[in-house]
DNA sequence: CCCTGATTCGC
DNA sequence: GCGAATCAGG
């Protein structure tokens, strides 16, 4: 990794998924398409709370209320009904985020050419007014979406790629 | 089992 | 400051 600080980019970016509503994974997910970077969800999550996105309540243990004065008691004199800042939870706008980048290349088939069988990924919903265009790779059985996209919905890097584990410590009872 | 969120800790 | 490891919940 040669940038060991996010791009202004990146930072955007993530925060704009963050405001939407993204969970971390799919803002990572779509931060990495969109720049191909390989950010994990835990890069996202950190970089977020550095960011000063993330809620910090600091709740500790002792002595939460620092003072306690014998009349004046400030239990929540306030109400604010609606914060800015959406809560981290209660909300799932985005049910499907679609995803893209993988080592596919994309026909970028435009939806009037879009086929039934065609891979329905969309690419270029980054930019807002730009033209959807699909993957367009044949799809599986069932789904809506190529082998490769349909597994890059799921996880990444698994799959075929169980290899480099911890090592098979095999024990050689040469004799 | 899979997923996600959030924190901690070493680099 | 960065991100992986880790813990915790669904």
């Amino acid at each position: 990794m040669e940038p060991a600080h996010w791009p202004s980019e990146h930072s955007d970016a993530l925060r704009d998924y963050f405001l939407k509503g993204l969970s971390y994974a799919e803002i990572g997910r779509q931060i990495n398409a969109r720049f191909g970077t390989a950010y994990t969800r835990n890069a996202v999550v950190g970089r977020a709370k550095r960011l000063g996105l993330i809620v910090q309540v600091r709740m500790t243990s002792p002595s939460i209320v620092p003072v306690l004065p014998s009349g004046a008691c400030l239990i929540l004199p306030h109400r604010p009904a609606l914060l800015n800042l959406p809560p981290k939870s209660a909300m799932k706008p985005a049910a499907q985020v679609k995803l893209r980048c993988v080592g596919v290349q994309p026909r970028l088939v435009p939806l009037v050419e879009l086929a039934a069988e065609d891979c329905r990924y969309p690419y270029g919903g980054d930019k807002d007014g730009e033209e959807i265009t699909f993957c367009g790779h044949p799809s599986e059985p069932g789904s809506s979406y190529c082998t490769p996209h349909a597994r890059l919905t799921r996880r990444a890097g698994a799959g075929s790629a169980r290899v480099a584990g911890p090592v098979v410590l095999r024990l050689v009872s040469a004799a």
